[in-house]
DNA sequence: TTAGTTCTAGTCAATTTGACTATAACTAAT
DNA sequence: ATTAGTTATAGTCAAATTGACTAGAACTAA
């Protein structure tokens, strides 16, 4: 499964956004499902999870993450089916890229209807994970691109908290953190003063997929 | 994996135990071993773990979690395996009745020598795991019984941390924390002030496994 | 030039943390 | 009976962190 910050139609503002694709056979034909397909025998967990998110949205994630195997036994009504979940968040330049159709599309996380399978489940999971990650660790950088405002990480957070939070006090602790690198250039272009732009220089996760790569 | 607290040797002092068993064919055939088995068509992957435990060691967690899908290529020489690995914690009454046979044993978790397929490195996943939730979380409880003093917390971090901690102010932290809940009883039988019992509250974890059980 | 906007630094009280002191309550030895 | 030894427990105090707030800086648009 995907995140993505996309504005809202509304605001404008930042909001989290998941791509789901159609049902096109039974069971639960003509319903949205998360993307998704077969572990095949070569490639391991993490490498079939971006080949599927590659074959079905063109999308290439910035983190990628294993959520959980889901194992249930009536996951499926017609046959016993085991799934490892990874979720991926991907910048905005990407997410722009993505392939849509008519069996692909963007959704609001937080304004899904019912979904195939146990999908409604596994999204209200990855959307806890989400947003305990982020009380914590550094992982909203990855929902933004190289460059960024310290206006910008602070819309990641209300947007994915939903809950607005102080300005000074925000920009005092993300710049407390040393993965927080402030460059010299500025963002252009607002109907004000414009903000320094800041990058990110901190590693992805600590996952046994990821860890051993240094 | 299973962990659980066993006195030192040498100190008396808890510290992290777990069960391994004996390769008797191979690949890896004389190795020691997480005990593990094959998962059923009939069974979700928690039970799977359960039965699995109880199979081997004769154990009934307090506490079950799964821990992430291993599915590395080259995890086994002779074929292509995916384990869903879950990892458990007991209570010192538990463990202590734990079958120990020529071919089940405990070892100490800091102290393991070379083991079958990749499970050194699982084993160093979930101590890191461990440590996390402890850090944050109300994990520690699960692995006492269910009266503890404010002194066997102590020790519990202690030795999943491996370092030592301010007996005062680390009572103040415990106390504040309203998922412990002070009983009447005192704890006898020591060389010295009676230690007052707690009791913890709380519930497990926030996982899709558990999360539908309130 | 002025109004409107966001960026950014700073103040201050409230809360939390870490290091430490002191007393309480028991057992064991004298 | 007294004393030494041990851990339990409460409390103090300065340092660090947090939350609410103020105010000036730096831009755009009218």
């Amino acid at each position: 499964m995907i995140f993505a910050l996309r504005p809202s139609e509304k605001s404008g503002r930042p909001t989290l956004w998941i791509p789901l694709v159609r049902r096109i056979r039974e069971p639960f034909k003509g319903l949205w499902a998360l993307p998704g397909g077969p572990l095949t025998h070569s490639e391991s967990l993490q490498d079939a999870a971006s080949r599927n998110l590659r074959e079905t949205t063109g999308l290439a994630p910035n983190y990628l993450e294993q959520l959980y195997a889901f194992g249930g036994l009536h996951r499926s009504p017609t046959q016993r089916v085991v799934s490892i979940v990874y979720w991926a968040l991907v910048q905005p330049t990407e997410a722009a890229l993505a392939d849509e159709s008519e069996n692909v599309r963007w959704f609001r996380a937080d304004r899904l209807g019912e979904l195939a399978f146990d999908h409604n489940a596994i999204i209200d999971y990855a959307l806890w994970r989400l947003r305990n990650k982020m009380a914590y660790g550094s992982i909203a950088y990855h929902l933004l691109g190289e460059y960024f405002t310290l206006a910008q990480v602070r819309e990641v957070y209300e947007a994915v908290l939903d809950r607005e939070l102080d300005p000074a006090n925000f920009r005092r602790q993300v710049k407390a953190t040393p993965e927080i690198e402030e460059t010299d250039h500025y963002l252009q272009g607002g109907k004000h003063r414009p903000p320094r732009l800041y990058r990110f220089t901190g590693r992805p996760g600590l996952d046994p997929d990821n860890r051993s790569t240094p």
